[in-house]
RNA sequence: CGCGGGGUGGAGCAGUUUGGUAGCUCGUUGGGCUCAUAACCCAAAGGUCGCAGGUUCAAAUCCUGCCCCCGCAA
């Protein structure tokens, strides 16, 4: 297909639907988020979509804000505009640009989960399946009818990072399968039921708190649905403390937030319900590191039962 | 100069204040015990103590400069 598509999109998970557009039609920009300072050193850090597109000669465009700043879009004339994880709302102006519309790539089952964090928020609330939703783009955030939907189960052995390779897989193979269907009229377009809409906002730093006042199944999810980003935290003996993985225990006494038991691999904390056992954890100032390597540099691990974790 | 923690055999740490033969837990290798084992017992290998310079009879340890890793904040 001789399309002129204009792919607007940021993070790691974009670029492999990218990749297949960039197969099917003529992409001649790709719009992506500024580059941001990045880390201690402040060093300049490109978006992983950037990347793609300078390796493969695609011009790239980065407003700071596309609210104000499109003109650059609108003079390319382009056939389509597809987003996916772009990071800011488009202009109306631009969505009714394109002949064949605007299209949108998002990681869930819309109308469930609408905004910027859905494969989070589908981790930590326990959910059994979450999905890819391609859908047209209207003025409202992720709110537009809905073209081709999959879902994708979440195992337990699951977190962000795995979730998100899953999606970016399904969300590139739906997309190659469905473009050509869309551009020849070969779909259907679905309202999305507004009474089953629900959000997905940006996590904040309260939500990276992992408080263990809670069901150990919920800490458990927690604790997967911010790894590998942001990462759970907590604090012991006034240390901030990240919590990567866990597993679900049998303990049954002790108070909430208590250490009550030391397994090979794990800290084995209460929960409201029962027991959570730490199993990678990483203390401020040090390295990530499994529980089974933290408890070998300590001498007295018995030292560490009935300590507890603060909020 | 944003604040702070750290760099010691393959891993995680102690030792640095009060300089004086390199230690702990684990892993690895070999052997033993056992019906068997990720359990237990015995043994072995493996370290320029981040780099460079200085002080000293003697530096992981004290002084100076540099490199790297990490948490917070942005």
């Amino acid at each position: 297909m001789n399309l002129k598509v204009v792919y607007m999109g940021t993070p790691e998970f974009s670029v492999k639907p990218l990749e297949e557009i960039d197969k099917i039609c003529d992409v001649v920009m790709v719009v992506t988020q500024p580059d941001k300072l990045v880390g201690r050193k402040q060093e300049i850090k490109f978006s992983p979509v950037k990347e793609y597109a300078l390796e493969h000669g695609i011009e790239v465009f980065q407003p700071v804000k596309i609210r104000e700043d499109y003109q650059k879009i609108m003079d390319l004339k382009p056939d389509l505009i597809i987003t996916c994880a772009y990071g800011q709302i488009i202009p109306k102006e631009l969505l009714e640009l394109p002949k064949y519309k605007c299209i949108n790539i998002h990681a869930s089952l819309l109308p469930k989960y609408r905004g910027g964090a859905p494969i989070h928020h589908s981790i930590i609330n326990g959910d059994e399946y979450t999905g890819v939703t391609i859908m047209y783009m209207d003025e409202k955030m992720d709110s537009g009818d809905i073209l081709y939907q999959e879902k994708i189960k979440i195992e337990d052995s699951d977190n962000v990072g795995t979730m998100f390779k899953k999606l970016s897989v399904l969300g590139s193979k739906m997309i190659k399968e469905f473009l050509p269907r869309f551009i020849s009229g070969d779909f259907e377009s679905i309202k999305q039921d507004e009474s089953l809409v629900t959000y997905a906002y940006n996590i904040s730093k309260e939500d990276e708190l992992i408080s263990f006042n809670d069901t150990s199944r919920n800490i458990f999810n927690k604790i997967r649905g911010l790894n590998p980003f942001p990462v759970g935290y907590t604090v012991l003996d006034s240390k901030r403390v990240k919590l990567f993985s866990s597993r679900i225990g049998n303990g049954k006494t002790g108070s909430i937030g208590e250490i009550i038991n030391i397994y090979p691999d794990g800290i084995g904390v209460k929960t409201s319900d029962g027991e959570i056992v730490i199993t990678e954890l990483q203390f401020e100032g040090k390295k990530r590191t499994s529980v089974k390597d933290y408890l070998n540099g300590i001498q007295n691990k018995n030292e560490l039962l009935g300590k507890n974790f603060t909020e």
